[in-house]
DNA sequence: CTGGTAAGTAATTGAACACTTACTATACGA
DNA sequence: TCGTATAGTAAGTGTTCAATTACTTACCAG
């Protein structure tokens, strides 16, 4: 990651330093958990002092806080994406789930890092920046699914609000059952059989 | 809480200390936070010191072990018992969903405690807990998905491991989102929804 | 009534941790 | 080439917390 190979001797600009510890947070997010990080535990991966993160940042709270920041930027753009890419709006719907899929798979200290902050009950302003992604993800969702009703690709009378709450729903029971599971290794085998089931939810009106 | 009305003197036996510990530690685990509560919070709220509290349980995570226990016993079996009282499969499937739903929406510090285990990377005896309780859970789902089958109440062929997995998904899902928004008021309502949707998709075949 | 078990207290311990301070030294623009 | 802004270090500081220890006292069986 970090070679040693070049003696790239330290002092770096704020602005990589903070992508660096961005990306090292994610990293033992997964491998030590975000409960558990510390300040040295940062500053040890980067080969810095403790003392040094908080040149970079004022305090632990707004590393968490760019982190977040980071997930929201990369998930929504990257859903954005594929959903303008598909064909038809149902083939977005289906696209958008599976990378989502894919991009927790490949990203498991995401999930770790939302399911420490939901275990909060205080509404923390990662919370807050969570609860807006979501939103801006529900907006997506209700597009896709008006169009595709449009296009007489699901029943008509569908309940669209309950089915995106069903579609992020069941892509955060895929997390969580990943995260229980102790591995992402299957989630996206799992993510297209429950999408496939999700199809017949949206296209037979009860 | 606990009155002091009666001078009610302590010296209580370690069972029932142990339950009221227990108690206690879901109450907290809902407006403390599951990672936020140290031994000093369960003594407070018992009336007693904190060195009292290691008297009961030789560790904190000895607690925890009694909390996951607690759940264990009691949601697992009021699903079993909401299923076998219902008049066919399916139906059973409707009242372990909501029964499910009302269950967490009443006892929100239990969806922390499990959020709290998920973000840890270790397998913790909690979370292998937790993991056999979703095993007993999928197993009266595969029981009921397969005589609904028998009896013609969803899709011949249906993806009943897919289904499943939808279902608690589904769930887990609700509480993700209930936890976002930081209150379970509106879970129940959001469940017949989410539902309504889920037997459209067991019904019928793709 | 009485002796021992065990529930309780009060004080302490030692480790961990976020953040600070005083100082050093490097990169870079003028 | 020099001056300065700032990334970095090393050594604290104050706090919090789980667990322990030595001691006290309530309850109950015999």
């Amino acid at each position: 990651m970090n070679p040693s190979t070049t003696s790239t001797r330290t002092r770096l600009s704020t602005e990589t330093r903070q992508a660096e510890i961005v990306d090292t947070v994610l990293n033992l997010s997964d491998s030590v958990g975000p409960g558990a990080i510390t300040t040295v535990d940062i500053a040890r991966n980067l080969g810095l002092t403790q003392g040094a993160v908080f040149k970079h940042f004022p305090t632990k709270d707004a590393i968490w806080l760019a982190v977040i920041g980071w997930v929201e930027s990369h998930l929504l753009s990257a859903l954005d994406a594929v959903a303008a890419a598909a064909p038809t709006p149902l083939a977005g719907l289906q696209a958008v789930f599976m990378k989502h899929a894919r991009f927790v798979a490949k990203h498991p200290g995401v999930p770790r890092l939302i399911f420490n902050e939901l275990q909060k009950p205080k509404d923390t302003p990662v919370k807050r920046r969570a609860r807006g992604m979501q939103e801006s993800y529900r907006k997506l969702l209700m597009r896709l699914l008006t169009e595709a009703e449009k296009h007489g690709e699901v029943a008509a009378g569908l309940d669209r609000e309950g089915a995106a709450t069903l579609f992020i729903g069941a892509l955060q029971g895929l997390m969580f059952q990943a995260m229980l599971a102790g591995s992402t290794a299957k989630m996206e085998a799992e993510a297209r059989r429950v999408f496939a089931l999700y199809l017949n939810a949206v296209r037979e009106s009860s």
